[in-house]
DNA sequence: AATATAGTTCAAATATTTTTGAACTATTTT
DNA sequence: AAAATAGTTCAAAAATATTTGAACTATATT
């Protein structure tokens, strides 16, 4: 039995948005998921920012949380890349929309 | 004699933007700014938004150091708003200027 | 079956941010 | 000149966020 998942209002979802974007390293996970053309488990990810596992982990998670990225495990990777959709409405259309 | 006042570079500018935006009450700040008419000063907006004078002068600083408001003194006043110049480079075009 | 790899979780330690109240400066009003 | 108003500064306290390492789960490789 898994949790059952709470929706956000609008506005804790903003404010999740901007908390996630408040950080160097989350900037560069953002950065690198960008510019790269495959698709990218956590580690790689991890591995040409260098950081730890357990750092990464920590801050996918925070990414996660926000809908910045959206995740799917296959065996034992997690794959990972930016949810476009999230980046438009929370952030390209932030001040329009407040 | 002023302290001369230090240049960031753009992803530290960023970060200070993200960071400031990261905040409940730095937003409600923000939304009054935007859709109240007139000029206004610290004061009001601390009384429409229910904060103390230092709580706001805190907000209202790291906002400025962001610079997402600017501000000019009239006598005893400090009247704030909003700078869109920073709006537009660092949320508007963020995604596609990463 | 044993070992390696990818990632998570937890709790403790550390760092950073925010809140608060008192004392302060500068200006305005009485 | 005294009192009031607008805002700042400071340091201590409180709250939040981040880092770290050890122990863990699940899958893959030898």
């Amino acid at each position: 039995m898994t949790t059952p998942k709470k929706t956000l209002t609008s506005a804790d979802q903003q404010l999740l948005v901007f908390k996630a974007l408040a950080d160097p390293i989350r900037l560069e996970i953002i950065q690198y998921l960008k510019q790269v053309e495959h698709e990218v488990a956590c580690g790689e990810v991890g591995q040409a920012i260098q950081i730890s596992k357990t750092s990464g982990s920590y801050h996918f998670k925070l990414l996660a949380a926000a809908q910045l990225i959206t995740t799917h495990k296959v065996a034992r990777e997690k794959y990972v890349s930016l949810n476009l959709a999230t980046f438009e409405r929370y952030v390209t259309d932030f001040y329009q929309n407040i």
